[in-house]
RNA sequence: GCCCGAAUAGCUCAGUUGGCCAGAGCGCUGCUCUUGUAAAGCAGAUGUCGUGGGUUCGAAUCCCACUUCGGGCUCCA
């Protein structure tokens, strides 16, 4: 018998015989691998199980704990929701069913315009648990296209895609669906067949750590102008622990989703007599707003940034010349007609700011000119798109506009990346992502040189900040290449915070001069900033991040006085007025309730200090300190020595609580 | 905007197939308790059951429209 030699990837060599696959090959090294082991990559290429190996290959075996084993679980479960849903809507077709993060969806047309509700996700369920028992093989065919479109002749969407890359159409989204002009199939059972590049589990009891989560609208091929689909979505993993992990981790997500903690701490809230997408900031929340801005403006004093103010109205010949009716009018609120003119809500400030620029003479000598203003834009975000205060309606931008020189451009950008990092690593925010997006030519207005001047200012500034970042190409803005930058919260998801855009199209439009060391008129390069963002996004993913627990400098309240009985209030008082005196938010908590309830409450509004004084403390000066986040209380604390501490934790925004014990 | 779902007291929620005066816990008010580290006791008040219309002898409950919210899709200057 003829033998083959196989090389594994920590470099050693099997030689099985000839015909042997990746399924012996695991049987040969141990049975518990060849239990666990679910596809073979073969010379870099992922492979069923069962496929013969070629002399020479270096196999590599996959098991359900990796991320390949995972994304091979996730791809294989999608089918058996597939096959459970054919089976129990007759009639149903399916269009694409891939493994995504965490999970995976595949999208279904119901017969007669029907649709999934909830209720529908339990009997699924059942019916993919009946598949799982079964243990039904994967089995591979391949078929000629004209064979395909035959075999999934009731199914429209397959069909369609089997045109599609048959067609030669390139479509990351259908890879792995149909791959070239042989197409295959995975078949489970004689009724059910799905078309899929594969590979698979070998069967369907290596499957059963899932959950279906939820039911979606999807459209077709992800445009708006095609059918509906319904979309339902599934997690799924190796081994129920980990399964039990991802659920865990959702449920501490929701713990600390910004809607829930804006009203347990009465932070703020969105009426709905108020209208969609518009919050009204409560005292507690308006405090921390206020302290961030306070910090934004502080810093752009320092920055050598010039403050200004513009209207939240403007006539609607302003947004012709920014050309922001042309191409934005569906995403701004309404006119409001006049007598003298058609006025709209700002949708955004950088219009207004031009005005300012175009005030008067500018000279080079005032470039950079960096105008900001905390301006606060409306708009009509579409009502499916809301979302807390993530996604709304009228919000605040920490905006900026700088005008500058060709030749200053690149500095600018650098010391703006500068500016951004250490302004978000104040608010606690350790890790950056950075991104360039890069013209796109089908939209987009300039000249190939000023772009790739502009986009080399903003490389080179990356660059000159040893910053690793991706490229997404022709992912501008029409007038501009820009940065991104995403910061990484605690629990380890990306938020889109700060964008750095060049623009030479406003200036453009406005017809923005300044006289040049040469006595020329030059055109001034634009960029727009936001380090923030929106301030109400900021505060939301801020909230999140911290869980609600604000640093001392932020905390809406950050000393709460619990007096032991009604005996120590004058004390309590005593002790709060100095505390007030040094510019700490203090409240006394009188004791109309017990003291354990009274602490409680207190812990559950986060507050970073809670001081508890009876008897000693009187007598001694003291307080007894509770610190955010501490097993047990310090007693017999000094109420100087406490004060110090604190105060100088607000003054210099530490992040942390209690970094500093007392001595 | 599209698909699915939800809206009941300040908050969190219960309320069977339509049927007495719509409930609970927390919170609130009052009284008692005077408390040393995560929920004291008793009593009381709380409601346009999101809004409007319809079906019905009768609607929180069924139907329609609208508003707002949640999960997705699309979008995000």
């Amino acid at each position: 018998m003829p033998e083959i030699s196989l090389t594994l990837p920590d470099g050693s060599q099997r030689t099985l015989e000839e015909g042997a696959t990746t399924a012996d090959l695991a049987l040969d090294i141990g049975k518990r691998l060849a239990k666990d082991a679910l596809i073979g990559v073969v010379d870099g290429v992922e492979l069923d199980l069962d496929v013969a190996l070629p002399d020479g290959a270096t196999v590599e075996i996959v098991v359900p704990d990796s991320d390949r084993g995972l994304h091979t679980i996730r791809h294989s479960t999608a089918h058996v929701l597939a096959q459970a849903v054919l089976e129990l809507w007759p009639g149903a077709t399916f269009a694409i069913g891939p493994p995504i993060e965490n999970g995976f969806y595949y999208d279904f047309e119901l017969p007669d315009g029907a649709t999934f509700s909830d209720e529908d996700l339990a009997q699924i369920d059942a019916k993919m648990r009946e598949i799982i028992k079964a243990r039904q093989p994967f089995v591979r065919s391949e078929l000629p296209a004209g064979a395909a479109l035959e075999l999934m002749a009731d199914h429209q969407y397959k069909r369609a895609i089997i045109e599609a890359v048959t067609t030669g159409g390139q479509d990351s989204e259908l890879a792995g669906e149909a791959d070239g002009d042989i197409i295959s199939f995975y078949r489970n059972t004689d009724a059910f067949v799905d078309m899929c590049v594969g590979p698979h589990v070998p069967h369907t009891g290596h499957l059963g750590q899932f959950k279906l989560m939820r039911v979606a609208g999807a459209y077709w091929r992800g445009d708006e102008k095609n059918q509906m689909l319904q979309r339902i979505y599934g997690t799924a993993w190796a081994d129920k622990k980990q399964l039990a992990t991802h659920l865990h981790n959702l449920e501490e997500a929701a713990k600390r989703d910004h809607r829930k903690l804006a009203n347990d701490m009465d932070l703020l809230s969105f009426p709905s007599t108020l209208g969609g997408g518009l919050a009204v900031w409560h005292p507690k929340g308006a405090a921390v707003r206020k302290l961030i801005e306070d910090y934004s403006r502080e810093r752009h004093e320092q920055g050598g940034y010039e403050f200004v103010y513009t209207p939240n109205l403007a006539n609607g010949k302003l947004f012709e010349t920014s050309g922001h009716l042309d191409f934005y009018a569906d995403g701004m609120y309404p006119p409001m007609e006049m007598d003298n003119g058609t006025y709209y809500p700002k949708p955004m400030n950088c219009p207004m700011h031009c005005l300012i620029f175009d005030r008067g003479q500018r000279s080079y000598r005032e470039l950079p000119l960096r105008l900001f203003e905390l301006g606060t834009v409306y708009r009509y975000e579409r009502a499916g798109t809301l979302h807390g205060l993530m996604r709304i309606r009228g919000f605040t931008q920490d905006d900026s506009h700088i005008y500058c020189t060709e030749d200053q451009l690149a500095d600018e950008v650098a010391s703006l990346l500068d500016f951004v990092i250490s302004v978000l690593k104040a608010f606690g925010f350790e890790e950056f992502v950075f991104n360039l997006s890069t013209r796109d030519p089908e939209k987009s207005v300039g000249t190939d040189d000023i772009w790739e001047l502009a986009t080399e200012a903003l490389r080179s500034a990356l660059d000159r900040h040893g910053l690793e970042y991706g490229v997404k190409e022709g992912d501008a803005a029409f007038y501009g290449p820009k940065i991104d930058v995403d910061v990484k919260d605690a629990i380890g998801r990306s938020w889109q915070l700060s964008t750095i855009q060049a623009d030479f199209n406003l200036p453009d439009r406005f017809e923005l001069e300044y006289v040049d060391d040469d006595g020329g008129r030059k055109r001034p390069i634009m960029l727009h900033r936001a380090l923030l963002g929106s301030i109400e996004r900021f505060f939301g993913v801020l909230l999140e991040h911290l869980a609600g627990n604000f640093p001392v400098w932020l905390a809406p309240t950050q000393v709460s006085v619990l007096p032991v009985a009604a005996s120590h209030e004058a004390y309590a008082h005593e002790v709060a007025d100095r505390l007030r005196a040094g510019s700490l938010r203090t409240e006394v908590v009188e004791a109309n309730d017990p003291l354990g309830k009274r602490i409680r409450n207190t812990k559950m509004q986060k507050v970073p200090y809670i001081l508890v004084v009876g008897d000693d403390d009187v007598a001694n000066n003291t307080v007894g300190v509770n610190v955010r986040g501490a097993d047990s209380p310090e007693r017999d604390v000094a109420v100087e020595l406490f004060m110090a501490r604190v105060v100088r934790e607000n003054e210099e925004r530490l992040a942390e609580v209690g970094t500093e014990l007392p001595a």
